[in-house]
DNA sequence: TGTCAATATTACGTCTGACGTAGTATGATT
DNA sequence: AATCATACTACGTCAGACGTAATATTGACA
């Protein structure tokens, strides 16, 4: 069973947001910290990942900005959240709740509705 | 706070089922009980509302069969649930609660990073 | 009697985010 | 030398949500 990108659409921004929240990061870091906060379970595609951070830093809720001299040695295109993104991601949370909430009256977990009733 | 339709992309069609579930019903009625059942967090759009019907129509997870004499006396499509329709449904339960368990590891809630920490 | 609100649906077009495919380039490993 | 992991970028497609609008019936109200 995989995850839903249509649930996690519109999520993955906030996703990577909490994960830019102490310090700033990068692409494949980004992608390995998704999938390993989540066990595994949800794997963030590259082109999801890149195209976040375009429409985040167009929104100005990231800046980038580029490294050559790190530890390998390979060019890397930072991201730092912005105040804005910060914002953001806190609307984002609590909408999440809201949402969350919601969707929850029309689920049923477990066994209910597993049978023929 | 209105609730991002991003969010609900894709749980529309299980909100719908989860209505149909016990009797057949027709659009407005659907609509009117998604909000109540919601306490009006959610209002669906008629569009979105309509093209769920024709798309799970297509999918096979409902049926639609037509009423003209109804107590109002109004036309209506009524809408009722496949056997095919009940299994995607128990299915899309399943994922939302895996979907859930995993945003909300990127999710703080209440008074966490509410400040500028 | 005319009009308005609520009911009930359909048509058409746009937008956005996710993602498939592919390509480039470097450093590390075998 | 070949392959893998890293670190992206470009281009195009698709589906679901939704904006706008049109249509038709019924009941209420003035």
């Amino acid at each position: 069973m995989d995850i839903s990108s249509d649930v996690i659409r519109g999520y993955n921004d906030t996703m990577i947001l909490y994960l830019l929240w102490e310090q700033p990061s990068y692409g494949y870091e980004i992608s390995k910290q998704i999938k390993t906060l989540s066990d595994g379970k949800y794997i963030i595609k590259e082109t999801t990942l890149y195209s976040a951070f375009t429409r985040m830093e167009k929104n100005g809720y990231i800046e980038s900005f580029s490294s050559q001299s790190t530890d390998t040695g390979k060019r890397r295109t930072y991201y730092r959240i912005t105040e804005a993104g910060r914002k953001y991601y806190r609307e984002k949370c609590e909408e999440w709740v809201l949402t969350q909430e919601v969707v929850e009256k029309f689920i049923l977990k477990g066994d209910n509705r597993n049978g023929n009733d």
